[in-house]
DNA sequence: CTATGTGAACAGCTTCACAGCG
DNA sequence: CGCTGTGAAGCTGTTCACATAG
C-alpha cells in the first residue's frame, strides 16, 4: 500500500518560492518562455529537480520548448498563496525587528505589516517607517485584540531569547498559526502552529565549521 | 564495502551547534551530567538523534548515567571550532548589517567582528557599536588589504541584491572562504568557497504556505 | 531534435530496537 | 535496571535515464 502523498515536500516549497521570485524579475525580459535547465542554471540547481518541483503545480510545460513564464508565475503565486497579501505582525522592535520592519517595504508587497509590539514602555507609541505608512509600536496587552481584529495568521518574533517562549505562548493563545522566530532558542508549540527559526549564530557556526576543516 | 564517511552530516553540525549553546547555558546549573533524553526534550528532538549526533565526537557517554557536561562542552567546542574566535567582516551597513553588527556583542564572543564596509561615501568613517569597541565603516577598496592583513575567513553579506554577486566576487578574490548571505539571490561561487543564504522573504513565504492550507 | 514528465535507482538522514555496560 | 552506542530498517528527497510529445 502506497502512502497517499498529495502535499509538497518542504524543500520543494522553498525552491518554488525561489522560482517565483526569479521569474517575476525575469517577466519583463525578452523571453516569454523558459526551460527547466535555464532556471536551474540561474539558481544553482539541476534541471531534473526544477522539473520535478514544477510537477507539483500540475503539468503545463511544453515539450521541446519549456514553460510559459506568465502561466508559471500565475500557478506559483496561486500555489504559494502569493496571490493574496498576508497580514503579519512583529513582536520586539530591537535592531533586528526594526530592520525587518523597514525591509524593502515591507517584503515584496506580499506581506502586509499590520502591527508592531514591544514590552519597553519607552518605545510604545513611537512610529516605524516612512510617513504615510508608518506604524506605531503597541504594548503587548494589545496583542490579542489586534490579532483577532485583523485575523492575523503569522508573527515575526524578534525579542530576546529569555522572553521568546512567553511571547510565543501569548501569540499562540491569541490565535497565531505561524511564527518566524529569530531568537536563538527552541520554541515549543502545538502541532497546528508552525515555527520556523532563523538563527544567525548557528548559521555562522556552521559556516565556520565548513570552511575550517581540511 | 562501506563508504568511508568520516565527516559530519550537515544537519548534525547544525544540531551540534544547538547542543553547545544549550549546554553552555546549563553549565552553571546544579547538574553536571545530562542524558540524551533530557537534551532532546529541551531542543524538541529525539533521544536517538542526540545520541547519534554525539557519536561524531567520539564515545564518552556513561552508560546508565549520561554525558558529563563539561567534557561534552569541551568536545563540542573543539569539533565546531568554537574554542578559538573567528574573524569576520560585514559588507553592507544598512538596517540588517547594522543589526547584526550590534547583535549581542558580537555573537557570543566566538566571532570577532574585525571590519565593516559600505559603498556609500556618506557612511565611510562613521562608527558602529559602543565606545571602546566601535568599528569604523571602510570603503570597499579596503576590502582586500583588510582581509589579507587580518586573515579573515568569513564574511557577512548584507548588501542589496543587485550588488550581492559583485561584492561576493570581490570577497572571494580577496581570499574569503565562507559567506553568510542575506541578499535574496543565489550567489555563484567556486566549490572551495561556502555560501549560506538566509532569506527572510522565502522563510516567510514558506511559513505562509504551511499555515495556509487545511 | 529538444525539452518535458516520470518511474526507478540512489543517497542521506532519521528512527527503531536492542545488545552491552555500569 | 537505566542509558549509551549502533547496526538495520525505514523514509524522504535527489538524481538518473528514457519514453513521450511537439
Amino acid at each position: 500500500m502506497q502512502k497517499p502523498r498529495n502535499d509538497i515536500p518542504t524543500p520543494s516549497v522553498r525552491r518554488l518560492s525561489l522560482y517565483l521570485r526569479e521569474l517575476e524579475s525575469l517577466q519583463n525580459e525578452e523571453y516569454d518562455t523558459i526551460a527547466s535547465g535555464q532556471l536551474a542554471e540561474i539558481l544553482g540547481l539541476t534541471a531534473a529537480q526544477v522539473r520535478k518541483d514544477l510537477t507539483y503545480l500540475g503539468q503545463f510545460g511544453r515539450t521541446g520548448v519549456g514553460y510559459e513564464i506568465p502561466t508559471l508565475v500565475k500557478r506559483l503565486r496561486k500555489t504559494l498563496g502569493a496571490d493574496k497579501t498576508s497580514k503579519t505582525l512583529i513582536v520586539g522592535v530591537g535592531n533586528i525587528g526594526r530592520a525587518i520592519a523597514t525591509y524593502s517595504g515591507f517584503i515584496d508587497k506580499q506581506f502586509e505589516l499590520v502591527a508592531l509590539f514591544d514590552s519597553d514602555p519607552k518605545k510604545i507609541g513611537k512610529k516605524i517607517g516612512r510617513k504615510a505608512d508608518a506604524i506605531s509600536i503597541l504594548p503587548l496587552k494589545r496583542l490579542k485584540p489586534t490579532i483577532q481584529k485583523h485575523k492575523i495568521r503569522m508573527a515575526i518574533l524578534t525579542v530576546p531569547a529569555n522572553d521568546a517562549q512567553d511571547v510565543a505562548d501569548r501569540l499562540i493563545k491569541a490565535g497565531i498559526r505561524g511564527i518566524l522566530n529569530f531568537a536563538p532558542i527552541h520554541i515549543e508549540a502545538p502541532d497546528n502552529v508552525k515555527i520556523r527559526s532563523l538563527d544567525v549564530a548557528t548559521e555562522l557556526e556552521q559556516l565556520n565549521f565548513m570552511t575550517a576543516s581540511r
